[in-house]
DNA sequence: CATGAATGAGGTTTCATTCAT
DNA sequence: TATGAATGAAACCTCATTCAT
């Protein structure tokens, strides 16, 4: 029993792991279900077995890349380092993260109009939950002395802009790999944020 | 005659226009030939007068964004100022056009299954020109000694994507109108170039 | 202008007779979109042209017959006949409408689970509508002392039940036609309200 | 072996049953296996144990009805009762059972595209075969004179399709229960028979 | 016996595109 | 120039059916 719902889990993880690549390729509409589906050797009609609908395959792709990102920013918020070094780690994460996964950041871009308005609401709140480690580390900083900024919303955003957008212009084929990448965009936005 | 073409080209404009904004609102799947034409209270066919296909159309607006988008630079560019102050000129200049024209940068993510070959190229080509007024500016700074980075074409990543990010967290409705916001995005992207 | 109007009006007229006649032959599910618009030699999209979805022309076509069938009722109400002669005019021509029309009175049957509450409050109104007319002349029937029942409502129902069962035996290969079978329909029937 | 073909046939009926409950709701087209089956919180799959396909299963139900409303008809022709009586009887088993079986006279109606022409060969049949009961007892009124009719075949389905409607438009909720509505019915339909 | 999983044919719907007027 | 009408390819989705376990 536990067997066959653990095969069911895996599976339709694995149909996210596809979704996600696939439309973080070629977006929500330019991706088919077909193009998702026949990725895995599998039928259209499969997916549907799993998943209600396209939208719902999409929210839940969605909903996975938000809480494992979470999980990132949980596991560098424990470790025992400087407010700074931990800063720096965070956005080595996201990057990292971001490049390995090709993970369709893309996709969360204007989601208005392809999910209701619960499922926005769900994935705007990861979301929030995810800026908050950042505005949490950047406060630490300020109050530690570390960190001087003037607006920490605003400069959370730089941030994550800053690192977002490294799925538009990185390519593998480039001199530097995705850790020396992921490195030399941390130190330089850790300027933004440190004091001197 | 002149008249004639004249009339055509300012007819073909709105269009862009009208392509633009509902394109950046949907993105290219998710706008139809009928939304744009309705939008200008013309029918679907009388597009076709105009533009070739869809794509064609989508591609002049891509197009007409970018061309204005270096006019801004060029004009930036010509500015008898010192360096740091035209850096930060153009950033305020980038992040007002991108949220007065929501200018559809959103289309310009990943364009690649949209467009030939050669229309890529002329786009990748435009970008490239485009970043080449900041990678200018970064070298500038660096010859004067003004500036500092390790690597000015991360540099120009970084400061693009911070910027182009704010069309996804922007809201009018908050305290900072469009100025303001645009002042503190540049003023915490230039420490990420500026010496000490 | 309003001759495209006509034009338009006339087309989809002609769409809803197409899809009456099939759909009484197979069925609102066993019908597709394709069958009706084979039926007139256009392509399924064209139907899309005419109404939103399947529904709507369903809708539409269900409107259109009980409309018709009310004009009947009204014609029948308007002539100067003694009310027994009404009654039993009434009844050969719901007859005879039902056979020529092949009308689709299969598709009024239980129509529940197809239609929005608002399409099935209309149906349900102007299917009332059409019974008033019977409910009237039963009425006035009992009040000059032609007729004699218990119970009108019930009454009026076990006539147009009689009446619409007719499409279901009726084979134009037997020995009546139409107008004889519709004959020996109303006079056996109008034994069920005549008194003695 | 004789226990497991009971119980084998135990679950065939159960099956019927849902089948035609839920069918009579919702059409043939517009009933799945699933619906049937999740109704018996049983799957999908294990109608197929004990019907070849939706077509044999539905095929069998409609045969089950039929054996049932002729097994009530032979209860009713071997009272010995006036002809009369005997009329109206039938006629109130018959509402009766419609209406406490809801019992998929609705599917009875044009069946042509759904079965093949044998089981259709078999429907028409036992139809048939039903309908002769009641011919056998009109004509018994007519040669003992207390009926007077025309064409008895015309009236048989006169009564037939007076009855069926009842399904159309008896509401529980309604004054009437099931017993009265079948009384008032009779009553008024043994006018259509009976002579003066 | 029963089921979970998969399939594929077929249905509804959308939409870019064409074309006569 | 502009449009109303039509098209057809391709998308989403449903569901009867199969089959290994």
């Amino acid at each position: 029993m536990t067997l066959r719902k653990k095969k069911f889990a895996k599976k339709k993880e694995e149909i996210l792991h596809s979704a996600i690549n696939i439309i973080a390729e070629r977006g929500y509409h330019g991706t088919t279900m077909e193009d998702i589906a026949s990725n895995l050797f599998i039928t259209k009609g499969s997916l549907y077995y799993y998943f209600k609908d396209k939208q719902e395959l999409v929210f839940q792709s969605q909903i996975m890349l938000l809480l494992r990102s979470i999980d990132n920013m949980i596991a560098v918020q424990l470790e025992d380092i400087l407010i700074a070094e931990k800063l720096r780690k965070a956005m080595r994460v996201h990057v990292t993260y971001l490049l390995r996964e090709r993970s369709g950041f893309e996709m969360m871009i204007q989601p208005d109009h392809l999910f209701s308005k619960q499922q926005l609401e769900e994935i705007v709140s990861l979301r929030e939950q995810y800026g908050t480690y950042f505005d949490q580390m950047i406060n630490d900083g300020i109050e530690e002395k570390v960190f001087h900024v003037t607006d920490s919303k605003i400069v959370r955003n730089i941030i994550l802009g800053a690192m977002n957008w490294v799925t538009q212009w990185y390519s593998p084929k480039g001199k530097k790999d995705v850790t020396e990448i992921a490195d030399t965009i941390a130190d330089h936005l850790m300027r933004v944020v440190i004091k001197n």
